[in-house]
DNA sequence: ACTGTTGTCAACCGTCTGGTTGAGGATGCC
DNA sequence: GGCATCCTCAACCAGACGGTTGACAACAGT
């Protein structure tokens, strides 16, 4: 089990299994049975991978007798989708800077890649989430797994 | 190595040198010797890696003499946002019209679970990718990874 | 109390993964 | 040509992962 937050959840998203039921969460609420009734593994297997989505913040199980009602944390998503837009609009911009010194320019000139002219804050030219000793990654906002 | 295009991008991404290494290819295109530079694992391990992105459709690899520069294919990237958003509005739809349904409701009558009234076209009641013959996600729009 | 339902834990298994070392091809410089 | 640089492939390894079976606890109905 990788032990930073990010690194969890993209890894629980990793299985399709695990991405279909995370998909049906978002339509309701259901219990581990429930859950498990369209697929062709075992209720074990299921209540394995919802060990994993749990442990990565993404579901909450409660009780209700003997079942165990599983509930969507959705805004553990936003902890990936801030991490891939921040890079994805990083780069984009990067390229449009790329097509317009292109345009801009004869034809027997290649340019070489278009870096920022002047470093940012968010520049990760240093690793930043690699530190073996404690990642920097922001900790889910869904609360703690286990 | 998972077969569906999904899968290999969430798995790409839940390794966090793999992640540190698209932070930086955000910024500027590198060869992997600059991309293996700062980890302290080998050059090997490092162009281990970026086959795995480059399966993923996450990158690209190019030639320049010896060199191997890396050009990230950022709009890869939209396959997860997509797919994580679309599941993350419905979920919090559904939570928002729950906290309607207690705001006006005396505080002695707990509502269950609420669900669509009527099903949408988007309802993964039925598993949607875990299929084992086919998945049905969009394949990465990136072009075709090796 | 007995039986059925629901779910988790433990142990096992084959496969995959992130690392290693060793080898070697492609390219450039003197 | 010899040497340096850059990178990939192959084989290996320990540990992780997605599945299985067996066992058992918690709960509900008769």
């Amino acid at each position: 089990m990788a032990a930073d937050p990010l690194s969890r959840v993209f890894a629980a998203l990793a299985d399709p299994t695990r991405r279909d039921m995370v998909a049906r969460l978002a339509v309701t609420d259901s219990t581990v049975g429930e859950l498990a009734e369209p697929y062709a593994v075992s209720v074990q297997a299921v209540s394995k991978h919802l060990r994993v989505l749990e442990d990565a913040g993404l579901v909450s199980r409660s009780r209700d007798a003997q079942r165990r009602p599983v509930h969507l944390e959705a805004e553990v998503l936003d902890l990936m989708t801030t991490w891939i837009e921040r890079y994805r609009r990083q780069a984009e911009e990067r390229y449009r800077r790329l097509d317009d010194v292109l345009a801009s320019m004869p034809d027997d000139v290649a340019p070489t890649d278009v870096s920022p002219t002047h470093p940012t804050d968010v520049s990760p030219t240093q690793p930043t989430d690699v530190s073996p000793t404690h990642p920097t990654d922001a900790t889910p906002p869904g609360g703690n797994p286990s």
